[in-house]
DNA sequence: CCCGTACCGATGCGCTTGCATCGGAACTGA
DNA sequence: TCAGTTCCGATGCAAGCGCATCGGTACGGG
């Protein structure tokens, strides 16, 4: 048996390359010669990972979401003392990518979402992460809401897509420079409060 | 002095075709060739239209941008006698692009709003575009919760921050069909009857 | 009537793209 | 040590891109 090579890991690299080549330049500007040169392997080699550079853009689209869902899981983890609230409100700014250093996350997670709407594949992939998100967030809401007494009983699962669309429309508004990523925290913390 | 041509009609004609195009292949599949077919004039007169592609596309965006605002304004206009709150529960949903037929018009936006993230000239035409809306929604916000007393008092700007984002968000998710548009309708008038 | 000017369609150029190909390097097992 | 197998880097190719160019066309003024 020759050499062996961890295509898992080779995957990974180019796949990070192709993120950091979203961000700067966006989806399009991503051609298989630049990732290949920004990964430090050969374009062989990234044609041997992947049959096509579509089937490139999908791993690498699944790949950062797996890294989000992997920060938000990391986050509530880490804080698991608190009221269901507050982990709400934590899971709601990761996704947010507000932080700068998240900027370049959103920047591809946003250019991968505009692809989607003309791509069956990607638009599938995607479907998938924000319904797992959502039911994620079924549940935190719902089980906030055992607590907390209201006057207007709220359904949990509008309003985890309240939630979701806005922590969206808010990173795409900081990314194009619209608000300032404090304005942005301000406007969810307020929305989350007044839940 | 020989045949003049309408060059302000013609590059609105101009602006219609990648408007097509962008809503069937994304903004990526816009080509000059591809535009200059299907607003039936040759590439020359694209070419003489505008210097280069991406003030074509600029262009474009401020097309729709101004026809997007048009219909919110000719709404308002409509449906002047009812309560500042159901004026701006009319505006939001025309941001929203939900409808059907504004479909196209809603995947042309956020293709211009990824590609924002990276051009420069874009996000400018992008940002004043928002900060108008804002300052209209801010307004309207106001007047709105002038009349209705409240537990607790509400920033009319950060309000519509919230909206504004809360819109954009929603149009996404039915683009890329994790929401049917009834869904997005619930969530965003759910929203608006909590102001 | 025809000349001059404003326009435009076609064509060419240089470049880049995604993808296919292949000779040789690298490494294992005998 | 060497044969065998797996991998990969370099190169080629056809297609498509944005942009520049230019000769012909059509119209309005003298």
């Amino acid at each position: 048996m020759p050499r062996q090579v961890d295509h898992a890991s080779r995957r990974r690299l180019i796949a990070e390359a192709v993120c950091h080549l979203a961000d700067e330049r966006g989806l399009e500007g991503v051609t298989l010669r630049d990732v290949a040169a920004r990964a430090q392997v050969s374009m062989g080699a990234v044609q041997r990972c992947f049959r096509t550079k579509e089937e490139m853009l999908v791993f690498a689209l699944g790949h950062i979401s797996e890294r989000i869902m992997e920060r938000v899981r990391a986050r509530l983890v880490r804080s698991p003392a608190q009221s269901a609230g507050t982990a709400l409100g934590h899971a709601a700014t990761e996704i947010s990518l507000l932080r700068e250093e998240q900027r370049a996350e959103a920047r591809v997670w946003l250019a991968f979402v505009a692809q989607a709407t003309v791509s069956k594949v990607l638009a599938t992939t995607l479907k998938a992460n924000y319904a797992a998100l959502q039911e994620a967030f079924t549940h935190l809401i719902s089980e906030a809401a055992r607590g907390a007494d209201r006057a207007t009983p709220l359904d949990p699962q509008r309003e985890a897509r309240t939630l979701l669309a806005l922590a969206d429309g808010l990173t795409a508004h900081v990314l194009i420079g619209h608000l300032t990523s404090q304005e942005a925290h301000d406007v969810l913390h307020s929305h989350l409060a007044a839940l």
